[in-house]
DNA sequence: ATGGTCGAAAGTCGA
């Protein structure tokens, strides 16, 4: 592409052929921050939604995102959680958190952040993208079924259910997803092994239910359909990933308005040495 | 290989 925005061949100006979103448990963005910056480039990302950050704010690594092209928005409040969102398609209106989201211990964690973006051109040539809302999730893990942390978790779904039925009351045309870790394993074939879950977190009824709750609020899940039967998670432990004991606990959630054309898991990204135990989920607008 | 992990922080906890 010729850098005056002087376009060649063709006369019109070449129209945007929608988007590439992914969606990425990176644990860790600092020791994992070349690995994503080359994915972003290698898979022609235009939106990236990261959970496990695992810094501060102002530890996130801008510099390689920027360099790349890409806008940054993070909310991290220390080692633990951590959210955010890279574009290069637009990124404003951020939010840290949704309303009503509980607390943990008197603390309001990062695990939320949202913002619009999709509304600019990538290197300002071509037509104006469509804008969406996305919003960037880390919900609890539960830790155990008799754990506090279980009970916040399924506050924290419940909350963000309530968040959702008001922004489709507000705008039933709203395009907005909803993407990330959701640390539950919706069907019995998302986990290697329902003998080795039976009495844990993950696969309970109760959290089955509330993700359920997020699909009953009007956000369907998109990625299964293009991506079925595969895993987004092996634990670094026992060798599950070369056994293949996996889980499939990251999935992208869309408002009615928002259509959704394709979607990868990109299982190559959990092999060699310095991956994620996570691995990106990608999915592509019209 | 008969037991196998990471990451951030800080002298341990969370996943």
């Amino acid at each position: 592409m010729p850098a005056s925005g002087q376009v060649t061949g063709c006369a019109a100006p070449h129209s945007v052929e929608g988007m590439r979103l992914a969606t990425w448990n990176v644990n860790s963005i600092r020791t994992r921050v070349d690995r994503v910056i080359a994915f972003l480039n290698d898979f022609d990302i235009d939106v990236l939604a990261m959970q496990e950050i695992k810094c501060r704010t102002d530890q996130f690594p801008l510099l390689p995102f920027e360099e790349a092209g890409y806008e940054v928005a993070a909310h991290g409040l220390n080692q633990w959680n951590g959210v955010a969102i890279a574009s290069r398609v637009g990124l404003d209106g951020v939010q840290l958190g949704f309303p009503g989201v509980p607390e943990y211990e008197g603390v309001s964690e990062a695990r939320a952040i949202g913002a619009r973006v999709g509304f600019a051109p990538q290197g300002g040539e071509g037509e104006l993208a469509d804008a969406l809302t996305l919003w960037s999730l880390y919900v609890p893990n539960g830790r155990e079924l008799d754990h506090p942390h279980y009970a916040y978790k399924l506050a924290w779904f419940e909350a963000l259910r309530a968040a959702g039925i008001g922004w489709l009351q507000a705008d039933g045309d709203a395009k907005i997803a909803l993407v990330g870790d959701w640390n539950v394993a919706p069907l019995d074939g998302d986990v290697w092994s329902m003998d080795f879950f039976a009495g844990k977190t993950h696969v309970s009824e109760p959290e089955r239910a509330a993700l359920r709750g997020i699909e009953e609020a009007g956000f369907r899940e998109v990625t299964r359909e293009f991506a079925p039967d595969q895993y987004t998670y092996w634990d670094y432990q026992q060798l599950r990933f070369p056994r293949n004991e996996g889980m499939r606990i990251d999935f992208v959630h869309a408002s009615p308005a928002l259509s959704v054309s394709g979607a990868e898991i990109v299982r190559n990204e959990r092999k060699g040495k310095g991956a994620s135990d996570h691995v990106p989920v990608i999915f592509e607008v019209p």
